[in-house]
RNA sequence: GGCCUCAUAGUUCAAGGGAUAGAACAAGAGUUUCCUAAACUCUAGAUACAGGUUCGAGUCCUGUUGGGGCUACCA
């Protein structure tokens, strides 16, 4: 909003003037009004008595005055206290309105050539189960991201490194041998990620007896987990899939393939994609070999037992394993790789890793790792880090069967939102097909809603039972004032009511039109605020608001039944284009918006 | 043990060092001859504790208490 600049740079003006100092307009602290009190914007007049050596009340009029007499869009002034209120004319938010009316995106900056390219690396999953509730707010707050980075005007490439190889995935592969009798999804009609996940859970039993019955023979725990055949033959497994053993290598590939299947399942109802898709198993070799080379450039040394390792010590941290003694490689090994193959094949500039905050320390180390072997952008990494969902009842722990499913979540949610928009009636006249898609978008819209309008750094509570509502504070709520607009600015168009090219400078504005305007014309600062702090949720909070202040304006004067031409169209006017910022915010969270609901 | 993080109404969340700490759900009371009541209006209710910095602290600093996380040859 420019009118903010004007105001700082005059108030710096008036202290040149008033009390013969200079000050950086940018140190001016201004303010939208606090709605309980009259006005638009504050200059906060506190920091400035040093300067001043008068009291707040004596400045903040020296200041109001200077800028009353300067800048013609301000109409009055107020001080109050320390708070140098300041109220707009009429014709200066009118003539807003007028500029940004038929601004397309208003508020978007869209990338050019020159425009810096980001990578958001999200989703990150492993192919040994399917995705839950902790992937669901990573797969939102990853896609979310991209759209406002994009927004603000860079290139943004959507990059996922699938989990694809490792001990884990081996679990899951023994247990298909050895119990599996040959079932496929085909065979037992279950997606290919569930059965996969099913077998993994079957390791992990069969495993739990094996160390009980060890321990029963009077051995340890420690020595009973060390000494399982099970575990034994999965390392084992682990080892025959690095040396390409043939029949491992297609069991890993068909059941590989169950899990994609699967997983584009879940991302195609979670409405998520990416440009780019890389798989560890490609990328573990370069890993290797980046570390191989810091070892030889003497990076990294090795122990007697062939391991190799980084010593962090003088960054404050630990040692760090990098390979192992038997040559296969650790998770850090595999994101050493993929960052080297990304940075080959696209020209970065910032690289976004969102992943859970319990690997800060991870990627604190991948951050000094490639820094030491030379990747210049290694140290600037940013590592999105986000907090835990959890359960009323504490953590979700797989091996306990408390995670919630994503799949059975989403379908859970359409449920709900049938069965209410049904009892609501509201969607009579539409074919079922066109119903259904409705209902969809509601779901998706309360179950996104509520993960990405609390603040990405917190951990959040999910209770399943409870869970997500279709009132108050969520995304139905937001998604029906929308429809109300459209509703509305139907009904205006069957009634022949044309929105003008131009509103009439003598129109005049209601506290709460000025109220909605002036959260329309913040918009693009919001945009702006939620990049910079990589944010979902500020831009969440600010379509409800938005969407809060729409329904009581609503709800106080009529629109299309207004008799006065001039008031109409005014309304009319921000109506739609409150309409339009409410699209634009939920598209910045993935969210659709319904013409009807 | 060390390091990181969080603590706000009964509950789930807000509050870029600024004014009387906002919402929603749950509780109670209202609003449909009028543009969608998935809405609107009203009532009641909170900064864990103790210090400090500041004109001003939920926000910054120190300590205490209580959650969560990391400190793995799991990924």
């Amino acid at each position: 909003m420019q009118i903010e600049n004007k105001i700082k740079n005059t108030v710096a003006e008036a202290i040149k003037e008033l009390y013969g100092q200079d000050v950086d307009s940018n140190s001016i602290q201004l303010n939208l009004t606090r709605k309980d009190q009259k006005g638009d914007f504050t200059v906060v007049v506190f920091p400035l008595l040093r300067i001043s050596k008068k009291n707040p009340e004596e400045t903040g009029k020296d200041i109001g005055n200077y800028l009353k007499e300067k800048l013609s869009e301000i109409a009055e002034f107020k001080v109050i206290k320390g708070f140098l209120n300041l109220l707009l004319s009429h014709s200066y938010w009118i003539n807003s309105l007028n500029e940004i009316k038929d601004t397309e995106e208003y508020g978007f900056t869209h990338a050019t050539d020159e425009s810096p390219l980001t990578m958001i690396e999200y989703s990150s999953p492993n192919t040994n189960k399917p995705l839950h509730l902790g992937h669901i707010r990573n797969n939102l707050l990853g896609y979310s991201l991209s759209r406002i980075v994009a927004s603000m005007g860079e290139k943004v490439v959507k990059t996922n490194i699938v989990n694809d190889r490792g001990i884990h995935i081996c679990k899951s592969m023994l247990a298909w041998q050895k119990w599996g009798n040959g079932a496929t999804p085909e065979s037992t009609g279950k997606k290919g990620d569930h059965l996969v996940g099913d077998f993994y859970v079957k390791f992990d039993q069969e495993y739990k007896k094996e160390i009980a019955a060890l321990m029963d023979k009077g051995l340890s725990k420690e020595e009973a987990e060390k000494q399982t055949k099970l575990m034994e033959e999965a390392r084992e497994m682990l080892r025959k899939w690095e040396a390409k053993d043939p029949e491992v290598y297609e069991l890993w590939k068909m059941m590989n393939e169950w899990v994609y299947k699967g997983f584009d399942e879940t991302y195609k109802a979670l409405g998520v994609d990416f440009d780019k898709i890389y798989y560890e198993s490609e990328t573990y070799s370069v890993g290797k070999e980046e570390v191989l080379r810091g070892l030889k450039e003497g990076l990294f040394y090795r122990k007697e037992d062939n391991s190799v390792w980084a010593d962090l010590s003088a960054e404050g941290l630990d040692e760090k394993l990098l390979l192992r003694g038997d040559g296969t490689s650790v998770y850090m090994t595999q994101d050493i790789g993929t960052a080297k193959m990304r940075f080959n094949d696209f020209p970065i500039d910032k690289m976004v890793y969102v992943v859970g905050n319990e690997q800060i320390y991870h990627f604190k180390v991948l951050s000094l790792l490639l820094d030491k072997l030379g990747y210049k952008w290694g140290k600037d990494l940013v590592h999105f880090s986000y907090g835990m969902v959890e359960l009323p009842e504490g953590k979700m722990k797989s091996r306990e069967g408390t995670v919630v499913d994503a799949d059975d979540l989403i379908a859970e949610m359409v449920n709900t939102a049938r069965e209410m928009s049904k009892e609501l009636g509201k969607l009579d006249g539409y074919t079922e097909e066109e119903a259904e898609k409705v209902y969809y978008t509601i779901a998706m819209g309360a179950l996104k809603y509520f993960i990405l309008k609390v603040d990405p750094r917190k951990n959040m509570t999910f209770d399943p039972k409870e869970s997500i509502d279709f009132n108050g504070n969520t995304g139905p709520f937001i998604q029906y004032s929308y429809a109300r607009i459209r509703s509305v600015l139907r009904k205006a168009s069957d009634k022949g009511t044309a929105i003008p090219e131009k509103l009439n400078d003598n129109a005049e504005l209601t506290e709460k039109e000025t109220q909605l305007l002036k959260m329309v014309l913040n918009f693009p600062n919001i945009v702006e605020e939620a990049g910079k702090v990589y944010s979902p949720a500020i831009i969440a909070n600010y379509a409800y608001d938005l969407a809060k202040e729409f329904n009581q304006f609503y709800h106080e004067m009529p629109i299309v039944f207004e008799e006065d031409a001039l008031k109409r169209e005014v309304r009319l006017v921000l109506s739609e284009k409150v309409g339009d910022i409410i699209k634009q915010s939920m598209w910045l969270l993935g969210i659709d918006v319904p013409e009807r609901m």
